[in-house]
DNA sequence: TATGAATGAGGATTCATTCAT
DNA sequence: GATGAATGAATCCTCATTCAT
């Protein structure tokens, strides 16, 4: 993820993209049991390549994971200062939710959680949701007893809701987002039952 | 399920049940891509007789996912009378949350759509579940505009939002079900910017 | 074959003769790689009855094989006193090449070669035909350089000849029979390059 | 088979034909129920490279049979313009046998109908045979009622003839096809009984 | 004796990964 | 750097055979 040793040559960092694009398309097609080989020739190179710029499978799942979470935590920060602390956080929620849409990697979640450059981009993102979700805690807008943490978890919940239907409409996700983001608003709110989890 | 053709052997049946029990357990801990001799191993028999009990690894994994829809089913018919449609509505997500957590298996889901038994039980508990969704909803305890096809997807997603913690506390789920059903109560509701979605 | 220490019972010698029958079928049709199970089930009994009977499919096949070449060996018998020395014989290529065609079973001849019974009874076959052969070349209608044993090689030809086709007329081999046995007549011979073959 | 995409590497070629060749002999030896692994083990490479080469076992022995056809069809081509139609037809058949001696594969005949590529070679071996029997029989050395698919299915005969014996001589095959060559004679024919069958 | 459940070796095939070209 | 051939471990599944019921 930091400055590499040194940059790719063009052809090269062409490469690496198409294969991250082949390979998120074709996991979202298959899961993550489709073969290295199919992913190099969604891409148009040779199954080589793949290792060469993955050294495995998982490193390149990895790196999916984290273009994902760094998109996400791009988006956190570029909405820490909008006015409207509760419209940022719904924005927020819309484009993590409209993320997972364009391709189902909700699977991938999971999958690269040893990787320490996929925990420092989760860190990350921790930290820039932790200040939209106390913005709008601040602003009134959230349930006091809502912890990023609690936010962090639940994003993913509205797109993969509707994984469970065959062929969803594409944007069934924006309903359900609608009721968990009415779960999360302090009007008519009950006491929750457990604490908050807290990140190791 | 029930009513095969003639009864099992005892000692059949004490291995189809000890088969489904490990690859319960197997599948939990390491997904669906855990190898059959896995699960042979764990339940204590050869190879060989986890496909005298189920022809495909498939079938294994299409009866696991019959008997934890079929469990939801009798859970649903069992609270139709209930006295309190709320608390009744409320108590099957809890037992629904529940069975989930002992094992997650909620990749399961998808993963036997084309099983045409997995099918018919999951027509069966649409119209149990559909049952405790209309006295709820008739009561006033749930948003009018909430069909059972939402509770239904809705339903994995407590548990499921849980996963995406290293080692969830047991009961966390319960905070997220809160959350959630408070989503799904009049009061305080936002109207759905989506309609809701009708089964095939 | 020969007499076995003790006659089965009713039932037992009817599983035998159906389990024979059936396996006859089965290879028929899927050829030596058809299963026991496949056998069992086609004579309506449990796998574990195929044992009882065979001890082994090498023994199974044996059975077979040696009731066909005993049928043979009788058709030679009751043919070798016919009048018409060179009607037997064609006579009995006729039954032989029948036999063969109701259930091709031409690949089950090399299967049992080291089985002594089927030697034993494929020696009894040599000795039948011998006197049909012997008859034929002395009566003038058999080239005289055409021993017993190139007869019984040719027996099998027409029918294998017509299992090149995917679905022969039930009456071709006939033709070839015809063929064949223009071949073996003294008119017109053409003198034959190799010494004819000798069982060890 | 010939003009692929493209050529082969050099390495790669070799191991085709390696695997080609071994898978013949094995073949030869075990019939086809020998292994995968055995003809990996025979031609010296790894299990996988048999899978790179070839689709599927079947794939392998579809390669071998049109091998086989292709070399007849060439030989039969050869043939066509020699001076004695007699002797050319003849030749041919002693090549036919001569291939099929080296290894016996006549099991092999039958084995790969479905395949569209042996369909065609086959296609091509019954024109090129066609010209050396019309010719032939046009010489009056042939007899008048003999088509060119007569001679395709007797062409796989006398080698099979002798491999009902454990250890046939290997020029034994000679003697018979000198006996089914002088049936095809018009010398001393009787009428067959049966019309020629015609292909599909 | 018959049954059919259990066994486990063996088979075809896939696939991540390595490495010579 | 890129290629694609080779590798071999791993996987699902089949089947002859054994044995408890």
């Amino acid at each position: 993820m930091p400055s590499s040793p040194r940059p790719l040559r063009a052809d090269a960092a062409r490469n690496r993209r198409q294969l991250l694009d082949a390979a998120e398309t074709v996991f979202a097609e298959r899961g993550l049991a489709a073969s290295v080989a199919d992913i190099a020739a969604r891409a148009g190179v040779a199954k080589g390549t793949v290792f060469r710029h993955f050294a495995t499978k998982e490193d390149l799942i990895a790196s999916i994971v984290c273009e994902h979470i760094t998109a996400l935590t791009d988006a956190a920060k570029g909405l820490a200062g909008a006015p409207d602390p509760g419209a940022a956080l719904r924005d927020f929620l819309v484009i993590a939710a409209d993320q997972r849409r364009q391709h189902d990697l909700t699977f991938l979640q999971t999958a690269s959680d040893g990787d320490p450059a996929v925990g420092r981009a989760r860190d990350d993102l921790h930290c820039a949701l932790g200040v939209l979700v106390d913005r709008a805690r601040d602003a009134g807008v959230l349930r006091p007893d809502i912890t990023e943490t609690d936010v962090f978890l639940l994003m993913c919940a509205p797109v993969h809701v509707t994984d469970n239907l065959a062929d969803p409409p594409p944007m069934l996700w924006r309903r359900y987002l609608a009721i968990i983001f009415d779960g999360l608003r302090p009007e008519g709110a009950h006491p929750l039952p457990e604490p908050p989890p807290t990140l190791p």
